[in-house]
DNA sequence: GAAAATTGAATGAACAATCATTCATTTTAT
DNA sequence: ATAAAATGAATGATTGTTCATTCAATTTTC
Protein backbone atom coordinates (compact mmCIF):
# COMPACT_ATOMS: atom_id res chain seq x y z
CA UNK A 1 0.00 0.00 0.00
CA UNK A 2 2.77 2.22 0.72
CA UNK A 3 4.84 1.08 -1.63
CA UNK A 4 2.21 1.61 -4.68
CA UNK A 5 1.64 5.19 -3.00
CA UNK A 6 5.02 5.92 -3.56
CA UNK A 7 5.32 4.39 -7.12
CA UNK A 8 2.77 6.47 -8.50
CA UNK A 9 3.44 9.93 -8.46
CA UNK A 10 6.64 8.15 -10.51
CA UNK A 11 4.27 7.41 -12.66
CA UNK A 12 2.60 10.54 -13.28
CA UNK A 13 6.05 12.21 -13.41
CA UNK A 14 7.29 10.56 -16.06
CA UNK A 15 3.86 10.39 -18.28
CA UNK A 16 4.23 14.30 -17.38
CA UNK A 17 8.10 13.98 -18.59
CA UNK A 18 7.43 12.74 -21.71
CA UNK A 19 4.50 14.79 -22.83
CA UNK A 20 6.93 17.54 -22.04
CA UNK A 21 9.56 16.62 -24.49
CA UNK A 22 7.10 15.67 -27.01
CA UNK A 23 6.42 19.66 -26.92
CA UNK A 24 9.89 20.42 -26.94
CA UNK A 25 10.42 18.14 -30.35
CA UNK A 26 7.39 19.74 -31.63
CA UNK A 27 8.72 23.51 -30.86
CA UNK A 28 11.93 22.41 -32.34
CA UNK A 29 10.17 21.03 -35.60
CA UNK A 30 8.34 24.24 -35.99
CA UNK A 31 10.88 26.65 -35.43
CA UNK A 32 13.21 24.98 -37.94
CA UNK A 33 9.57 25.00 -40.28
CA UNK A 34 8.95 28.62 -40.07
CA UNK A 35 11.24 30.52 -37.73
CA UNK A 36 11.19 31.69 -34.39
CA UNK A 37 9.41 35.08 -35.17
CA UNK A 38 6.22 33.50 -36.54
CA UNK A 39 5.77 30.54 -34.26
CA UNK A 40 2.69 30.16 -32.54
CA UNK A 41 1.61 27.97 -29.85
CA UNK A 42 -1.36 26.82 -32.35
CA UNK A 43 1.39 25.27 -34.62
CA UNK A 44 3.15 23.71 -31.73
CA UNK A 45 -0.05 22.36 -31.00
CA UNK A 46 -1.01 21.41 -34.14
CA UNK A 47 2.72 19.84 -34.86
CA UNK A 48 2.15 17.29 -31.76
CA UNK A 49 -1.61 16.67 -32.27
CA UNK A 50 -2.77 18.02 -29.46
CA UNK A 51 -5.38 20.90 -28.42
CA UNK A 52 -4.83 24.60 -28.08
CA UNK A 53 -4.01 24.91 -24.23
CA UNK A 54 -1.67 22.09 -24.01
CA UNK A 55 1.61 24.10 -23.92
CA UNK A 56 0.18 26.69 -20.93
CA UNK A 57 -0.64 23.31 -19.34
CA UNK A 58 2.87 21.77 -19.44
CA UNK A 59 4.62 25.07 -19.57
CA UNK A 60 2.69 27.75 -17.99
CA UNK A 61 4.15 29.91 -20.60
CA UNK A 62 5.35 30.54 -24.11
CA UNK A 63 8.72 31.73 -22.91
CA UNK A 64 9.08 29.03 -20.47
CA UNK A 65 8.47 26.63 -23.29
CA UNK A 66 11.36 28.37 -25.91
CA UNK A 67 13.73 28.53 -22.70
CA UNK A 68 13.40 25.06 -22.07
CA UNK A 69 13.54 24.14 -25.70
CA UNK A 70 17.21 26.21 -25.39
CA UNK A 71 18.36 24.06 -22.73
CA UNK A 72 17.25 20.69 -24.32
CA UNK A 73 19.03 21.96 -27.64
CA UNK A 74 22.03 22.38 -25.26
CA UNK A 75 21.90 19.42 -22.87
CA UNK A 76 21.93 17.30 -26.38
CA UNK A 77 24.41 18.98 -27.85
CA UNK A 78 26.31 18.08 -24.49
CA UNK A 79 25.69 14.83 -24.32
CA UNK A 80 27.37 14.18 -27.65
CA UNK A 81 30.21 16.19 -27.03
CA UNK A 82 30.76 14.15 -23.46
CA UNK A 83 30.25 10.72 -25.28
CA UNK A 84 32.33 11.45 -27.90
CA UNK A 85 35.18 12.53 -25.41
CA UNK A 86 34.42 9.41 -23.48
CA UNK A 87 34.44 7.11 -26.10
CA UNK A 88 37.77 8.36 -27.45
CA UNK A 89 40.08 6.90 -25.26
CA UNK A 90 43.33 7.84 -27.61
CA UNK A 91 45.86 10.59 -27.24
CA UNK A 92 44.57 14.20 -26.86
CA UNK A 93 45.77 14.62 -30.75
CA UNK A 94 43.08 11.93 -31.67
CA UNK A 95 40.50 13.41 -29.29
CA UNK A 96 40.71 16.79 -30.27
CA UNK A 97 40.03 15.82 -33.87
CA UNK A 98 37.18 13.00 -32.99
CA UNK A 99 35.66 16.63 -31.16
CA UNK A 100 36.48 18.22 -34.62
CA UNK A 101 34.93 15.64 -36.71
CA UNK A 102 31.60 15.57 -33.97
CA UNK A 103 30.67 19.29 -34.72
CA UNK A 104 30.44 18.55 -38.66
CA UNK A 105 29.09 14.78 -38.70
CA UNK A 106 25.47 15.32 -40.17
CA UNK A 107 24.12 14.75 -36.67
CA UNK A 108 24.95 18.37 -35.61
CA UNK A 109 25.78 20.26 -38.35
CA UNK A 110 22.22 19.73 -39.73
CA UNK A 111 20.73 22.40 -41.31
CA UNK A 112 17.43 22.13 -39.81
CA UNK A 113 18.99 21.77 -36.08
CA UNK A 114 21.26 24.60 -37.20
CA UNK A 115 18.15 27.07 -37.92
CA UNK A 116 17.11 25.91 -34.30
CA UNK A 117 20.13 27.17 -32.85
CA UNK A 118 20.55 30.56 -34.89
CA UNK A 119 17.02 31.43 -33.85
CA UNK A 120 17.76 31.23 -30.01
CA UNK A 121 21.09 33.29 -31.36
CA UNK A 122 19.18 35.75 -32.58
CA UNK A 123 18.05 37.07 -29.70
CA UNK A 124 20.98 36.50 -27.08
CA UNK A 125 21.53 40.00 -26.53
CA UNK A 126 18.56 40.78 -25.83
CA UNK A 127 17.56 37.56 -23.78
CA UNK A 128 19.29 37.00 -20.66
CA UNK A 129 18.53 33.30 -19.49
CA UNK A 130 19.54 32.46 -23.60
CA UNK A 131 22.74 33.85 -22.79
CA UNK A 132 23.10 32.26 -19.43
CA UNK A 133 22.52 29.18 -20.99
CA UNK A 134 24.84 29.38 -23.91
CA UNK A 135 27.42 31.29 -22.47
CA UNK A 136 27.72 28.66 -19.35
CA UNK A 137 28.17 25.46 -21.87
CA UNK A 138 31.03 27.61 -24.01
CA UNK A 139 32.87 28.08 -21.10
CA UNK A 140 33.09 24.06 -20.57
CA UNK A 141 33.84 23.08 -23.77
CA UNK A 142 36.78 25.78 -24.09
CA UNK A 143 37.99 24.76 -21.22
CA UNK A 144 38.40 21.04 -22.37
CA UNK A 145 39.36 21.84 -25.76
CA UNK A 146 42.43 24.16 -23.80
CA UNK A 147 43.49 21.18 -21.63
CA UNK A 148 43.75 19.17 -25.30
CA UNK A 149 45.64 22.09 -27.11
CA UNK A 150 47.56 21.94 -23.90
CA UNK A 151 48.41 18.64 -23.51
CA UNK A 152 49.54 18.21 -27.21
CA UNK A 153 51.74 21.52 -27.26
CA UNK A 154 53.46 20.08 -24.48
CA UNK A 155 53.81 16.60 -26.29
CA UNK A 156 55.04 18.20 -29.37
CA UNK A 157 57.20 21.09 -27.72
CA UNK A 158 55.82 23.90 -29.75
CA UNK A 159 56.86 26.67 -27.56
CA UNK A 160 55.16 29.45 -29.62
CA UNK A 161 52.17 28.02 -30.34
CA UNK A 162 49.14 29.03 -27.59
CA UNK A 163 46.98 26.70 -26.64
CA UNK A 164 44.31 29.52 -25.90
CA UNK A 165 44.86 30.76 -29.43
CA UNK A 166 44.34 27.51 -31.04
CA UNK A 167 41.72 27.09 -29.01
CA UNK A 168 39.53 29.96 -30.17
CA UNK A 169 40.38 28.91 -33.37
CA UNK A 170 38.77 25.93 -33.58
CA UNK A 171 35.95 26.56 -32.02
CA UNK A 172 35.45 29.79 -33.87
CA UNK A 173 35.97 27.59 -37.00
CA UNK A 174 32.75 24.99 -36.40
CA UNK A 175 30.61 28.07 -35.93
CA UNK A 176 31.71 29.76 -38.77
CA UNK A 177 31.04 26.01 -41.21
CA UNK A 178 27.45 26.22 -39.07
CA UNK A 179 26.82 29.60 -40.44
CA UNK A 180 28.36 28.87 -43.86
CA UNK A 181 26.15 25.74 -44.11
CA UNK A 182 23.26 27.84 -42.97
CA UNK A 183 23.46 30.40 -44.75
CA UNK A 184 25.38 28.54 -48.26
CA UNK A 185 23.56 25.11 -47.96
CA UNK A 186 23.92 25.09 -52.33
CA UNK A 187 28.16 25.77 -51.74
CA UNK A 188 28.53 24.14 -48.30
CA UNK A 189 30.68 20.93 -48.30
CA UNK A 190 30.92 19.18 -45.13
CA UNK A 191 34.20 17.57 -46.39
CA UNK A 192 36.15 20.51 -47.14
CA UNK A 193 35.29 22.21 -43.92
CA UNK A 194 36.70 19.09 -42.25
CA UNK A 195 39.42 19.96 -44.69
CA UNK A 196 39.73 23.30 -43.60
CA UNK A 197 40.07 21.98 -39.76
CA UNK A 198 42.61 19.30 -40.79
CA UNK A 199 44.68 21.88 -43.10
CA UNK A 200 44.46 24.01 -39.88
CA UNK A 201 45.72 21.09 -37.20
CA UNK A 202 48.64 20.36 -39.47
CA UNK A 203 49.68 23.23 -39.91
CA UNK A 204 49.99 23.79 -35.83
CA UNK A 205 50.84 20.86 -34.28
CA UNK A 206 52.90 19.42 -37.77
CA UNK A 207 54.27 16.08 -35.38
CA UNK A 208 50.95 15.26 -34.63
CA UNK A 209 48.86 15.35 -37.93
CA UNK A 210 50.82 14.99 -40.22
CA UNK A 211 49.32 15.34 -43.68
CA UNK A 212 46.64 12.02 -43.38
CA UNK A 213 43.74 14.13 -44.05
CA UNK A 214 45.50 16.74 -44.72
CA UNK A 215 46.10 19.65 -46.77
CA UNK A 216 45.14 18.12 -50.00
CA UNK B 1 14.29 81.56 -57.64
CA UNK B 2 14.15 78.52 -59.35
CA UNK B 3 17.18 77.84 -58.13
CA UNK B 4 16.44 78.74 -54.79
CA UNK B 5 13.38 76.79 -54.64
CA UNK B 6 14.85 73.72 -55.74
CA UNK B 7 17.83 74.03 -53.13
CA UNK B 8 15.49 74.96 -49.97
CA UNK B 9 15.85 72.46 -47.74
CA UNK B 10 12.14 71.21 -46.74
CA UNK B 11 11.80 71.78 -42.78
CA UNK B 12 9.16 70.06 -42.71
CA UNK B 13 9.29 67.29 -44.70
CA UNK B 14 13.35 65.82 -44.65
CA UNK B 15 13.68 64.21 -48.49
CA UNK B 16 12.19 60.98 -49.20
CA UNK B 17 15.43 59.05 -49.17
CA UNK B 18 16.37 60.80 -45.64
CA UNK B 19 13.28 59.53 -43.89
CA UNK B 20 13.61 56.55 -45.71
CA UNK B 21 17.21 56.18 -44.03
CA UNK B 22 15.62 57.60 -40.87
CA UNK B 23 13.64 54.74 -40.47
CA UNK B 24 16.25 52.36 -41.41
CA UNK B 25 18.94 53.58 -38.36
CA UNK B 26 15.77 53.93 -35.69
CA UNK B 27 14.93 49.92 -36.71
CA UNK B 28 18.46 48.65 -36.13
CA UNK B 29 18.77 50.77 -32.88
CA UNK B 30 15.65 48.98 -31.88
CA UNK B 31 16.47 45.34 -32.98
CA UNK B 32 19.82 45.76 -31.03
CA UNK B 33 18.04 47.11 -27.86
CA UNK B 34 14.82 44.66 -27.72
CA UNK B 35 15.61 42.04 -30.58
CA UNK B 36 13.64 41.51 -33.79
CA UNK B 37 11.06 39.09 -31.94
CA UNK B 38 9.70 41.81 -30.10
CA UNK B 39 10.11 44.43 -32.45
CA UNK B 40 6.97 46.94 -32.85
CA UNK B 41 6.52 49.26 -35.34
CA UNK B 42 5.42 51.88 -32.46
CA UNK B 43 9.11 51.20 -31.26
CA UNK B 44 10.57 52.23 -34.60
CA UNK B 45 8.25 55.24 -34.71
CA UNK B 46 8.80 56.06 -31.10
CA UNK B 47 12.83 55.71 -31.80
CA UNK B 48 12.70 58.23 -34.78
CA UNK B 49 10.38 60.60 -32.82
CA UNK B 50 7.85 60.55 -35.47
CA UNK B 51 4.07 59.28 -35.25
CA UNK B 52 2.72 55.86 -35.63
CA UNK B 53 1.79 54.74 -39.19
CA UNK B 54 5.19 56.75 -40.60
CA UNK B 55 6.67 52.99 -41.40
CA UNK B 56 3.81 51.73 -43.80
CA UNK B 57 3.95 55.38 -45.47
CA UNK B 58 7.38 54.83 -46.22
CA UNK B 59 7.72 51.22 -46.50
CA UNK B 60 4.43 50.33 -47.31
CA UNK B 61 4.60 46.74 -44.54
CA UNK B 62 7.05 45.92 -41.91
CA UNK B 63 8.12 43.14 -43.81
CA UNK B 64 9.74 45.29 -46.28
CA UNK B 65 11.04 47.98 -43.32
CA UNK B 66 13.04 44.38 -42.18
CA UNK B 67 14.33 43.57 -45.59
CA UNK B 68 15.63 46.97 -46.78
CA UNK B 69 17.00 47.31 -43.48
CA UNK B 70 19.04 43.57 -43.83
CA UNK B 71 19.81 45.71 -47.25
CA UNK B 72 21.55 48.62 -45.86
CA UNK B 73 23.62 45.96 -43.25
CA UNK B 74 24.84 44.22 -46.33
CA UNK B 75 25.87 47.16 -48.50
CA UNK B 76 27.54 48.79 -45.06
CA UNK B 77 29.67 46.34 -44.82
CA UNK B 78 30.41 45.67 -48.20
CA UNK B 79 31.44 49.32 -48.69
CA UNK B 80 33.70 48.81 -45.95
CA UNK B 81 35.14 45.64 -47.54
CA UNK B 82 35.46 47.22 -50.69
CA UNK B 83 37.22 50.40 -49.41
CA UNK B 84 39.74 48.31 -47.41
CA UNK B 85 40.39 45.89 -50.45
CA UNK B 86 41.21 49.41 -52.28
CA UNK B 87 43.39 51.10 -49.89
CA UNK B 88 45.61 48.52 -49.17
CA UNK B 89 47.53 48.59 -52.73
CA UNK B 90 49.98 46.33 -51.33
CA UNK B 91 50.59 42.44 -51.93
CA UNK B 92 47.95 39.56 -52.21
CA UNK B 93 49.16 38.56 -48.29
CA UNK B 94 49.15 42.51 -47.05
CA UNK B 95 45.55 42.76 -48.70
CA UNK B 96 44.35 39.27 -47.25
CA UNK B 97 45.83 40.48 -43.83
CA UNK B 98 43.83 43.83 -43.74
CA UNK B 99 40.95 42.31 -44.64
CA UNK B 100 40.77 40.03 -41.59
CA UNK B 101 41.96 42.90 -39.74
CA UNK B 102 38.36 45.05 -40.95
CA UNK B 103 36.29 42.01 -39.82
CA UNK B 104 37.43 42.56 -36.57
CA UNK B 105 37.82 46.32 -36.06
CA UNK B 106 35.22 48.00 -33.63
CA UNK B 107 33.13 49.64 -36.01
CA UNK B 108 32.35 45.95 -37.43
CA UNK B 109 32.82 43.40 -34.90
CA UNK B 110 30.69 45.22 -32.52
CA UNK B 111 27.94 43.55 -30.09
CA UNK B 112 25.05 46.48 -30.89
CA UNK B 113 26.10 45.42 -34.66
CA UNK B 114 26.23 42.06 -34.51
CA UNK B 115 23.15 41.27 -32.54
CA UNK B 116 21.38 42.93 -35.78
CA UNK B 117 23.21 40.57 -38.05
CA UNK B 118 22.25 37.53 -36.06
CA UNK B 119 19.09 38.42 -35.25
CA UNK B 120 18.64 38.19 -39.27
CA UNK B 121 20.32 35.01 -39.55
CA UNK B 122 18.47 33.85 -37.16
CA UNK B 123 15.43 34.14 -39.93
CA UNK B 124 17.69 33.38 -42.94
CA UNK B 125 16.41 29.63 -43.29
CA UNK B 126 12.73 30.61 -43.50
CA UNK B 127 12.55 33.98 -45.10
CA UNK B 128 13.84 33.19 -48.83
CA UNK B 129 14.39 36.71 -49.01
CA UNK B 130 16.71 37.41 -46.43
CA UNK B 131 18.79 34.47 -47.52
CA UNK B 132 19.55 35.56 -51.12
CA UNK B 133 20.79 38.84 -50.20
CA UNK B 134 23.02 37.18 -47.08
CA UNK B 135 24.15 34.33 -50.01
CA UNK B 136 24.56 37.23 -53.03
CA UNK B 137 27.26 38.93 -50.79
CA UNK B 138 28.77 35.51 -49.44
CA UNK B 139 29.20 34.27 -52.66
CA UNK B 140 31.17 37.85 -53.90
CA UNK B 141 33.62 37.72 -50.83
CA UNK B 142 34.28 34.20 -50.90
CA UNK B 143 35.52 34.70 -54.75
CA UNK B 144 37.62 37.82 -54.04
CA UNK B 145 39.44 35.89 -50.60
CA UNK B 146 40.03 33.20 -52.85
CA UNK B 147 41.73 34.36 -56.01
CA UNK B 148 44.04 36.31 -53.09
CA UNK B 149 44.79 32.75 -51.74
CA UNK B 150 45.42 31.89 -55.28
CA UNK B 151 47.81 34.12 -55.76
CA UNK B 152 50.04 33.60 -52.12
CA UNK B 153 50.06 30.17 -52.98
CA UNK B 154 51.32 30.69 -56.63
CA UNK B 155 54.01 33.17 -55.16
CA UNK B 156 55.23 31.06 -52.08
CA UNK B 157 54.99 27.52 -54.11
CA UNK B 158 52.50 25.82 -51.46
CA UNK B 159 52.10 22.72 -53.72
CA UNK B 160 49.91 21.40 -50.98
CA UNK B 161 48.00 23.85 -49.81
CA UNK B 162 44.37 24.64 -51.57
CA UNK B 163 43.13 28.02 -51.71
CA UNK B 164 39.50 26.95 -51.39
CA UNK B 165 40.40 25.06 -48.40
CA UNK B 166 42.04 28.16 -46.66
CA UNK B 167 39.65 30.66 -47.74
CA UNK B 168 36.76 28.48 -46.09
CA UNK B 169 38.67 28.49 -42.59
CA UNK B 170 39.21 32.43 -42.91
CA UNK B 171 35.88 33.19 -43.56
CA UNK B 172 34.24 30.67 -40.74
CA UNK B 173 37.41 31.87 -38.30
CA UNK B 174 35.38 35.30 -38.70
CA UNK B 175 31.95 34.66 -38.58
CA UNK B 176 33.01 32.31 -35.54
CA UNK B 177 34.64 34.88 -33.61
CA UNK B 178 31.37 37.58 -34.18
CA UNK B 179 29.24 34.39 -32.41
CA UNK B 180 31.80 34.22 -29.65
CA UNK B 181 31.51 38.12 -29.26
CA UNK B 182 27.87 37.92 -29.32
CA UNK B 183 27.82 34.82 -26.63
CA UNK B 184 30.79 35.62 -24.06
CA UNK B 185 30.93 39.21 -24.44
CA UNK B 186 33.38 39.16 -21.14
CA UNK B 187 35.34 36.69 -22.63
CA UNK B 188 35.84 37.73 -25.68
CA UNK B 189 38.86 39.44 -26.90
CA UNK B 190 39.96 41.31 -30.16
CA UNK B 191 43.55 41.30 -30.12
CA UNK B 192 43.12 37.53 -29.64
CA UNK B 193 40.68 36.92 -31.97
CA UNK B 194 43.28 38.79 -34.16
CA UNK B 195 46.41 36.52 -33.00
CA UNK B 196 44.58 33.35 -33.92
CA UNK B 197 43.74 34.43 -37.32
CA UNK B 198 47.43 35.34 -37.49
CA UNK B 199 48.37 31.90 -36.44
CA UNK B 200 46.20 30.32 -38.83
CA UNK B 201 47.76 32.38 -42.07
CA UNK B 202 51.44 31.80 -39.97
CA UNK B 203 50.62 27.98 -40.13
CA UNK B 204 49.32 28.03 -43.73
CA UNK B 205 51.55 30.71 -45.23
CA UNK B 206 54.61 30.57 -43.36
CA UNK B 207 57.14 32.38 -45.68
CA UNK B 208 54.43 35.17 -46.08
CA UNK B 209 53.50 36.07 -42.32
CA UNK B 210 56.56 34.85 -40.65
CA UNK B 211 55.72 35.27 -36.97
CA UNK B 212 55.24 38.74 -36.98
CA UNK B 213 52.19 39.05 -34.84
CA UNK B 214 52.13 35.62 -34.83
CA UNK B 215 51.66 32.40 -32.77
CA UNK B 216 52.93 34.57 -29.59
C1' DG C 1 3.42 90.85 -53.28
C1' DA C 2 -0.19 89.07 -50.53
C1' DA C 3 -4.04 86.05 -50.23
C1' DA C 4 -5.97 81.82 -51.80
C1' DA C 5 -5.44 77.27 -53.51
C1' DT C 6 -2.89 73.17 -53.77
C1' DT C 7 0.21 69.71 -52.44
C1' DG C 8 1.72 65.77 -49.98
C1' DA C 9 4.18 64.55 -45.78
C1' DA C 10 2.82 63.43 -41.29
C1' DT C 11 -0.41 62.37 -37.79
C1' DG C 12 -2.96 59.42 -34.61
C1' DA C 13 -7.35 57.45 -33.71
C1' DA C 14 -9.82 53.51 -35.25
C1' DC C 15 -9.94 48.95 -37.17
C1' DA C 16 -9.00 44.12 -37.90
C1' DA C 17 -6.32 40.30 -37.21
C1' DT C 18 -3.40 37.54 -34.52
C1' DC C 19 -2.29 35.08 -30.64
C1' DA C 20 -1.10 33.89 -25.70
C1' DT C 21 -3.67 32.70 -21.93
C1' DT C 22 -7.64 31.14 -19.24
C1' DC C 23 -11.13 28.07 -17.67
C1' DA C 24 -15.39 25.41 -17.62
C1' DT C 25 -16.03 20.98 -19.38
C1' DT C 26 -14.92 16.35 -20.98
C1' DT C 27 -11.94 12.37 -21.20
C1' DT C 28 -8.74 9.07 -19.36
C1' DA C 29 -6.50 6.19 -16.04
C1' DT C 30 -6.29 4.06 -11.76
C1' DA D 1 -15.27 7.08 -8.11
C1' DT D 2 -11.69 10.23 -8.10
C1' DA D 3 -8.10 12.91 -9.61
C1' DA D 4 -5.23 14.16 -13.16
C1' DA D 5 -4.85 15.24 -18.01
C1' DA D 6 -6.55 17.23 -22.00
C1' DT D 7 -9.76 19.90 -24.62
C1' DG D 8 -11.25 23.95 -27.26
C1' DA D 9 -14.17 27.88 -27.10
C1' DA D 10 -13.84 32.40 -25.14
C1' DT D 11 -11.10 36.38 -23.70
C1' DG D 12 -8.26 40.21 -23.71
C1' DA D 13 -4.06 42.23 -24.91
C1' DT D 14 -1.01 43.37 -28.53
C1' DT D 15 0.06 45.15 -32.87
C1' DG D 16 0.16 45.85 -38.11
C1' DT D 17 -2.46 48.54 -41.11
C1' DT D 18 -5.71 52.01 -42.75
C1' DC D 19 -7.50 56.49 -43.53
C1' DA D 20 -9.69 60.88 -42.62
C1' DT D 21 -7.63 64.89 -41.03
C1' DT D 22 -3.96 68.34 -40.06
C1' DC D 23 -0.43 71.33 -41.27
C1' DA D 24 3.50 73.54 -43.28
C1' DA D 25 5.43 74.65 -47.53
C1' DT D 26 4.90 75.78 -52.20
C1' DT D 27 2.39 77.45 -56.27
C1' DT D 28 -1.14 80.08 -58.36
C1' DT D 29 -4.01 83.89 -58.89
C1' DC D 30 -5.29 88.52 -58.75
Amino acid sequence: MMAIAAVKPNRRALSKQRRRQQLIDATIKCISKKGLGSLTLADVAIEASLSQGIVNLHFDSKDNLLKETLRFLAEDYDAQFMQTLELSSREAAGTLMDLMQMDLKPAVCDRKKLAVWFAFWGEVKTVPTYQKICAAYNDKYNEIIRKLCERIVEEGNYDNVDAQTVTDALSSLTDGFWLSCLINPKSFDRTAALRSVSSYLCAVFPDHYKNQAGLE
